[in-house]
DNA sequence: ATGACGTGCAACCCTGGAGTTGCACTCAAA
DNA sequence: TTTGAGTGCAACTCCAGGGTTGCACGTCAT
C-alpha cells in the first residue's frame, strides 16, 4: 500500500469513509502533533489495542491520509495533508454546485409561476 | 429535527458520517437535481425500498444536509448546501493546520540535527 | 363515504467493521 | 545466541446500521 495513484480524485469516498470514524480522526490528530509515531506508541494514547490502531492506520493509509515507513524494526507513520486537502476542495466544489443547481431550479419555478399567473388566472 | 443550531461547527462528524454512505450521496445528488422530492419518488430512482430512503433522509436531516417540509399528505425534501459548505471549510482549515504543524515539526527536527552535528560529531 | 395513495412505526434479518486475544516472526542489543 | 521489544497474521466476538416486510394512520379525490 501507500501507492501513489496519480490521477486520483477517486479517493474521495475512501477519505470520507476513513474520516467517518472518530477514533481515526483522533489518530490523525495525534499524528499531526507528533509528526511521526509507531502504532504501539499511538495505542498507548488511546483506549484501544495496538491491533485496532494498526487496522485504522491501514484504512488511513489506503485513503492516502497517512504514510507508513519502516525504520529498523519499527514502522513510523506520518500524516499527509494532500488527500485531505483535495477532498476539501472536492467538497467545496460540490457545495457550490448544489447552490448553482438550486438557484437554477428556483428561477425556473418562478418563471413557470409567472406564466401560469398570466395565462390561467 | 431540522433544527437550526446557530453556533454549530459541531455538526461536522454528523456530516462526515452522513456522507460516508454512497446511497446517501446519491440521494443528495438526486435532490440537488430536482430541488424537491418525496421519499417515495426518490425510492423509485434507487435500488432500495422507500423505507430505506426514509431512514437515509432522516440521517441527512439530522446532519443538516437536507430539510423536510410537509405539503398536504406528502413530505417534500430539499437539499441545503450550508452544512456541506461549512464542513468543507472546516476540512480545508484542518488540512492547513496539519501543514502548519508538520512544517513546525520538520524545522524543529532540522534544528536539532544541526545542534547534534555541531556538538557531538 | 370509500377507496387509493402517501406516510409513519415496529419488528425483524444480515452483513460489515471495530475491537479483542493469541501466537509466530524479525530485528536489535546484551 | 539468547532475550526482549516491535511488528504481522489469523481467528473470533460483538454490535451498529443498512435493508426489508407488514401493517396502521392520515389525506385527498370521486
Amino acid at each position: 500500500m501507500t501507492d501513489e495513484r496519480p490521477g486520483a480524485g477517486a479517493g474521495v469516498d475512501g477519505v470520507l469513509a476513513a474520516l467517518a470514524d472518530p477514533t481515526r480522526r483522533q489518530l490523525l490528530d495525534l499524528l499531526a502533533d507528533r509528526g511521526e509515531a509507531t502504532a504501539t506508541a499511538l495505542a498507548e494514547q488511546l483506549p484501544v489495542t495496538r491491533q485496532a490502531v494498526v487496522k485504522h492506520l491501514a484504512v488511513l493509509d489506503a485513503a492516502g491520509l497517512v504514510t507508513g515507513g519502516r525504520v529498523g524494526r519499527e514502522v513510523r507513520y506520518a500524516v499527509r495533508p494532500a488527500a485531505l486537502d483535495s477532498t476539501a476542495r472536492w467538497m467545496a466544489g460540490l457545495a457550490a454546485d448544489w447552490d448553482r443547481r438550486l438557484a437554477t431550479i428556483k428561477s425556473l419555478a418562478e418563471a413557470a409561476e409567472r406564466d401560469a399567473r398570466r395565462s390561467g388566472e
